[in-house]
RNA sequence: GUGCCUGUAGCUCAAUGGCAGAGCGCCACACUGUGGAUGUGGAUGUUGUGGGUUCGAAACCCAUCAGGCACC
């Protein structure tokens, strides 16, 4: 079920499978825009919750739009707020019209309901904007299809505030890790007039087995002419087994997260770069990669930085993480397109597996 | 040369006769629709050195070494 595709965006188009890096505050932590280029990076992720905090979105409106705010010239998209509301906030409370919370700022109280998260949304100006879900406990079973009906009627609220015409709105298919009612989710929100589809409430704790199976029941039930969105995700190999199930795209805030916490993915898995063993270490973290950090620096330097806490080694990580996944997903795409994907599997997650590196390395 | 003070983990210091400890650092681990954060686990000692007193000494006594201060 793994395919390739293009999405067009006022700012371009998108090629799928496609990675996307997560630009929470109007900018990829510790990179310029220009970086991003560099990477080839095509869609970027800023978020509703936070910017609607600060700077605020009329402010963004006023200064041009996101787009033109940040300097970033290709697609974009932000998030609802709805996950931001559930993670980040000190308190909230949830009714039917829609989120009372408080502020993880200044701890002041705001309301979010489905017309404003849009509103927000459409003051940034993404190309891409999501409608506002409720993301509930992944462990309360009782809760999960409340909160999912709920969603589903937001999903419906968020398609009729919106005004813009140049920006697509994905409504989010939630669910939990229940076969039944991801299902029902997914025909309703297939069943909605939207040019995309997101899957949400994963990667919150659950396995990967859940996860896989989860989808399994999900992407079978949406249209194939409408791109799969999978919220959150993730890790190499869980996007190797995205794709394998149909999904289209990602995002995840895992590459430039560890890459500031010192982490970096390689081929013989994850390295932890404040380790003691690179100290000498000649080698670009991964030496197959085509990356600016990869082929100017040497593991040794990006620990010494790491060590004296220079802001250099956060940037030089990150450009290395967020490439390593943007070039797996051009290596999906040329596998897809010569047909050859589905065998390359075993072979692409036991190059990119951390368990199975680790299982190995510990021997 | 004389007198006084100090000497305990990599660093700064606790423990005043009863299991040698803390903070930081160090060594690792975790991180999935972003709080550059946080959490978790681990290692580290000839208590400057040598002797003595004591059931028992980082602590009390003697000597010695090193550093600091004062005086000559």
């Amino acid at each position: 079920r793994a395919r390739t595709g293009i999405f067009s965006t006022p700012h371009g188009n998108l090629v799928t499978p496609v990675f996307a890096p997560v630009g929470t505050q109007a900018t990829v932590k510790t990179l310029t825009p220009e970086h991003l280029k560099e990477i080839n990076a095509s869609l970027v992720l800023s978020n509703t919750y936070h910017l609607y905090l600060r700077p605020g979105d009329e402010l963004v409106r006023d200064m041009g739009g996101l787009h033109k705010f940040m300097r970033w010239s290709g697609p974009m998209l932000t998030d609802s707020g709805g996950f931001q509301v559930f993670s980040l906030a000190q308190t909230r409370k949830v009714d039917e019209d829609g989120v009372t919370f408080k502020s993880h700022i200044d701890g002041s109280t705001h309301r979010f309901t489905p017309e404003k998260s849009i509103q927000i949304q459409e003051n940034l100006g993404a190309d891409i904007i999501m409608a506002f879900d409720e993301c509930s406990d992944p462990n309360d079973h009782t809760y999960i299809q409340k909160a999912m009906e709920r969603t589903h009627r937001w999903a419906e609220r968020s398609l009729n505030a919106k005004k813009r015409s140049d920006q697509a709105l994905f409504g989010i298919v939630q669910g939990g890790v229940d076969a039944p009612l991801r299902a029902e989710s997914a025909k309703f929100i297939a069943s909605l007039d939207t040019p995309g589809i997101a899957i949400g409430g994963l990667s919150v704790g659950e396995t990967k087995q859940e996860m896989h199976d989860t989808l399994d029941v999900v992407t079978p039930l949406l249209p194939e002419n409408k791109p799969r969105y999978l919220m959150g995700v993730g890790t190499p190999e869980d996007l190797i087994n995205g794709v394998l199930r149909g999904v289209d795209v990602f995002d995840c805030v895992l590459p430039t997260r560890l890459a500031r916490h010192h982490s970096a993915f390689a081929p013989e898995g994850r390295l932890n770069l404040m380790n003691a063993t690179f100290a000498r270490d000649e080698r670009p973290i991964d030496e197959t990669c085509d990356c600016y950090t990869c082929t100017t620096f040497t593991r040794a330097y990006i620990r010494h930085l790491i060590v004296a806490k220079e802001l250099l080694a956060g940037t030089l990580i990150s450009i290395h993480n967020l490439r390593a996944l943007i070039r797996l997903m051009e290596q999906i795409r040329n596998f897809i397109t010569d047909g050859t994907f589905e065998l390359r599997v075993p072979e692409l997650l036991n190059q990119w597996n951390n368990n199975a590196k680790r299982a190995l390395q510990s021997k």
